[in-house]
DNA sequence: TTGTAGGCGTTATCAG
DNA sequence: CTGATAACGCCTACAA
């Protein structure tokens, strides 16, 4: 990693050149450069020519070192589960919106590699001034690992997900005001029998899209039978599986389910089909996310959308304030959602749904 | 972007304080923590000790500036068009397995961005000392873009595209060898009116496969009929149009419909499904990729696997290798394909498809 | 095996 | 407005 340098030049250009070449000090080159101070017009004008002569590149490391700062920002996720993915695209653009202003960098780490199973390592990444901030995008992180960064000082904010402490900073959609748009909905259109199939379990928005779907129940004066509250994980499969189950049970069927994202509701509308049922006619359905794959499967799910873009910028600008602050963030920061009605949703009939 | 310093301590931990501490020069604790030399085990002892009760963590910006070197990898991408896609992340992971090894890291910079419309931007990286050295993830970059780069003395590889250009050292899978497995299964499979879809003419492995198409007709001594070479862009409805084209032509129609890739031959095997043709018994259609897209979209697309991972793996050893050597990298470098034969092919019937 | 001196390339500070 | 001086925190080179 040593050499730099082109055949023929062996030693980089450094300002030094550049000031003797003008025939100025350092330290005026640097002014210059920097565009801060004021410099008499003309040796502006001689630094600027020599600068652009020698094809001269400040090093970064120099000046960074001599102005203790850091212009990366660490973005650190898990690559194979997150890098291809709509959600890190979006959350990546949004912060970027922030960023650039700041002409600050990103570095990415994948935090699922075994080299960051010690919090410390992450925190490392901070202290060796690799990164002057972390944007954390891992939904599956525990709260335990984020409690302990943020107890070594390290200013960083967990996107996209709900992490439930008071001392970890982190920024998601609203999951309860989603959730409950979505229940609303379907009790404007006369639906009572309301299912809902859930999300992985140790994740934190997946409890509160579940928390929530139960108090607008309640809060409808509807009782939700057991059976109705189905478990998921987010995959295709499970929304298929626990679909399958509340239409094929002796209990009681439901005339619209809720799932707990798009992914999910996407099994349940395969299974309903399978079953010859209609969707909206004989089963409503709604998701949640209103990322892209809603739209390629060619189906026109009502969901709630959650702008992962805005989600990036809020995280941006917190982060941002609290590395120039040097305050730690605190607590949860909720971004506004909102029902996408599309076409899986429609007014309950008068007849039950047909009994398989 | 300036303090980094918790609230109580003011100043960073430095070496210095480490080799006070331990009753050592700083010479020493940087022996000890760069792990080379020999040292005393005791003194080792004690530095170990009292780097960790001090919480030390050395300044990378410092270690890199005294030792010229940068430990992280430029990866230059297209956000919007590329971050959120299967092929970015193998890339990366494959990359990833070489310079874990190296304790490399990656910045991550948005080539589309404004910002690098001029290559002397992205030049201004590497020299700058923030990359080492470049990864670029672009299809959709000129020639003449990377030719100038190449010019500038930058350690880079292009990834994923072939660049017609001796300069510029490019990793892509061996488009040609691609084609003409496939051309060659589908003549096995009796098949010789043999159509070819094909991709965005400024891409030089688009270019590349329509070459092979061509040439693999032509060996099997097969005349290919003008309208039997249809333009395409890579995207569903582009394969869609032209096997529409294809198929209601008052000209000979194909058996089997080669397509530049995945996401084409899904447009024509929707195509020849709204004609009521069968895949494959009134038409084989064949793609290229071999990327997630093709299972998700439940097909079983007999298609051209390129191993972008490999890609990846093989790009992270060409550049540190030239990024050790100060030697530039030169010409392209074709990685292995195979072919993927799975249900949207088989032997041509001994009747032609049906005409529309 | 350990320590000293000096420099990496830039910027803060303060004197002129 | 400009320049000398001294860091920034670490490492190379040489000396002990």
């Amino acid at each position: 990693m040593t050499p730099n340098n082109q055949p023929g030049e062996n030693k980089s250009i450094t300002m030094r050149d550049v000031a003797k070449q003008s025939g100025v000090s350092p330290m005026t080159v640097s002014r210059v450069l920097s565009g801060s101070q004021t410099v008499d017009p003309e040796l502006r004008r001689r630094v600027l020519s020599t600068t652009a002569r020698l094809n001269y590149a400040p090093n970064a490391l120099a000046s960074n070192l001599a102005r203790n700062r850091t212009e990366f920002i660490g973005v650190a996720t898990p690559f194979k589960d997150l890098v291809g993915t709509t959600f890190f695209r979006e959350v990546l653009t949004g912060f970027q919106t922030i960023t650039d202003r700041d002409k600050l960098d990103f570095a990415l780490f994948d935090c699922a590699s075994e080299r960051f199973n010690d919090p410390r390592e992450l925190a490392a990444i901070y202290r060796q001034k690799k990164a002057g901030g972390l944007l954390i995008v891992a939904p599956q992180m525990h709260g335990r690992y984020l409690k302990t960064l943020a107890g070594m000082g390290v200013a960083f904010v967990v996107v996209g997900e709900y992490i439930d402490d008071e001392e970890v900073p982190s920024i998601s959609c609203d999951d309860a005001a989603g959730i409950k748009l979505a229940v609303q909905h379907l009790l404007e259109l006369g639906h009572r029998d309301i299912a809902y199939i859930g999300g992985p379990p140790m994740l934190g928005s997946a409890k509160r899209r579940e928390i929530a779907y139960m108090e607008a129940m309640t809060a409808a004066d509807i009782e939700v039978p057991a059976h109705f509250l189905q478990p998921g994980d987010y995959t295709i499969i499970s929304g298929h599986e626990s679909a399958q189950f509340l239409l094929t049970s002796k209990r009681k069927h439901p005339t619209a389910i809720v799932a707990a994202n798009d992914i999910s509701a996407i099994g349940v509308i395969e299974a309903a089909r399978e079953f010859g049922m209609r969707v909206p006619e004989d089963l409503s359905v709604t998701g949640f996310d209103d990322l892209s794959p809603a739209h390629e499967h060619g189906l026109f799910l009502t969901t709630v959308h959650q702008s992962v873009a805005e989600i990036g910028t809020v995280a941006a600008r917190m982060l941002l304030k609290s590395i120039e602050s040097g305050q730690p963030l605190l607590g949860h920061v909720d971004v506004d959602v909102a029902l996408v009605v599309r076409s899986s949703t429609g007014p309950v009939e008068s007849a039950p749904p047909a009994v398989l």
